[in-house]
DNA sequence: CTCCAATGTGAACGCCGTAAACTTTGCAGG
DNA sequence: CCTGCAAAGTTTACGGCGTTCACATTGGAG
């Protein structure tokens, strides 16, 4: 785990990139609590003090912490999502696809708990106006684009379209929460997949909405 | 918010619950993190040492932090759907419970955040095979409660009952963390009520698998 | 070649959790 | 009544954390 390239010389050269990949890793295996500047500092083997060159404080490094975790979750959900064939129902396909997407989303939070969780943390004392392209809304963007194609072949009514990411989203979140840090974790894992297939059934036909999900009701 | 109640001997005579309160008060006022031994001996004037005569350590205090934060959201989700109608149509009833239930839920959170929080920590390292009446399963009782009267009036299918607690429960919760700590944070009121609608409104949907469903459904 | 700005180190402060040794106190039994 | 013990607080101390300030080293621009 410790970052093979020594220190040749008092300077370092990529202080900053090693710093944020040493508290990426802190986060993956202990959360965002165990992203540390001492700890980073150590595992990169530099005095803590140094990293207030690159960092203006634990926030800041956790924040970095935060980009990489975004990043290898986006990578490990659009994996996820290359894995759903490609040929078939239009209707059947956009529906398979926002299902691999929200089962992604858990399984991701379930096999990287540590990442997920900073993932979503640190929007409590981020200022006010800043970014409005938050991070942890690269899944929202996935999502809609989803929401976008079952409108397309009519199983999701077009007047449902706007505001219609929180539904899926909450859901989504809501189950990996529950299973990462909440009264559902510890639970086996046929009841934890038995969960994950309630839910997302449940969120597939609570987005039924459009002609063409009536129509496939009805036979 | 400091404890009005001074100590007027050596013995406190109930430093247990004092310290207890004072733990809830700062996960109120700062989440889980303020929950502090040095914090809450400090707000009921005794030593910090003082506080492990009455409990094992820091994870031990907010244990009983935790269980203020559940009763008092068991409290806020009773008050809340004590207040919905109790006579009509009954699907129309039990649905208006559900959707209380979860409004409930996130308006909790949204208001309390801390104590929400609060609710929701600590399940990391809590011992293996313990008590498997965890807390926080309160709302998910009272949920299971609203489900039966759902298949009752024939809204769920029997068949779609067992289990049924993880999509609702999902959602609601999901929403709830969105808002208070994830990317959802800072929206507007408006919005956020939208997100409250949408979300309740697709899970009720989600869950309209029953006879009494499908028939207004058809209407 | 020189010097300065960037980048690192060392020592120190106050916060936290926690342990060990000590002190105060209520109360049980003679 | 009084004696002594166990319960409940206090004092002191350790290490880890974030963070600051003063200082050391270095690479590269002029």
């Amino acid at each position: 785990m410790t970052n093979s390239s020594a220190r040749r010389s008092y300077h370092h050269g990529d202080l900053r990139n090693a710093l944020a990949r040493a508290a990426a890793g802190l986060a993956a295996s202990g959360g965002p609590d165990a992203v540390t500047i001492r700890g980073a500092a150590r595992e990169v083997g530099v005095t803590p003090t140094a990293a207030y060159r690159h960092f203006a404080n634990q926030a800041d490094l956790l924040l970095a912490a935060q980009d990489l975790a975004i990043t290898g979750m986006a990578a490990a959900m659009a994996g996820h999502l290359s894995q759903v064939p490609s040929e078939g129902d239009p209707v059947d396909l956009a529906v398979a696809r926002l299902l691999s997407t929200g089962r992604g989303y858990i399984q991701f939070a379930v096999e990287e708990p540590g990442i997920f969780r900073t993932c979503f943390t640190g929007y409590l004392d981020r200022p006010e106006g800043s970014d409005p392209d938050l991070p942890g809304r690269a899944p929202y963007a996935l999502l809609g684009e989803m929401l976008d194609q079952l409108v397309e072949v009519g199983y999701l009514a077009p007047e449902d379209r706007p505001g219609a990411e929180a539904g899926p989203w909450a859901a989504v979140h809501g189950l990996a929460m529950l299973l990462i840090d909440g009264p559902l974790r510890g639970i086996t894992r046929a009841e934890q997949e038995a969960a994950v297939d309630r839910t997302l059934a449940m969120t597939v036909r609570g987005l039924a909405t459009g002609p063409e999900a009536e129509r496939r009701r009805d036979r």
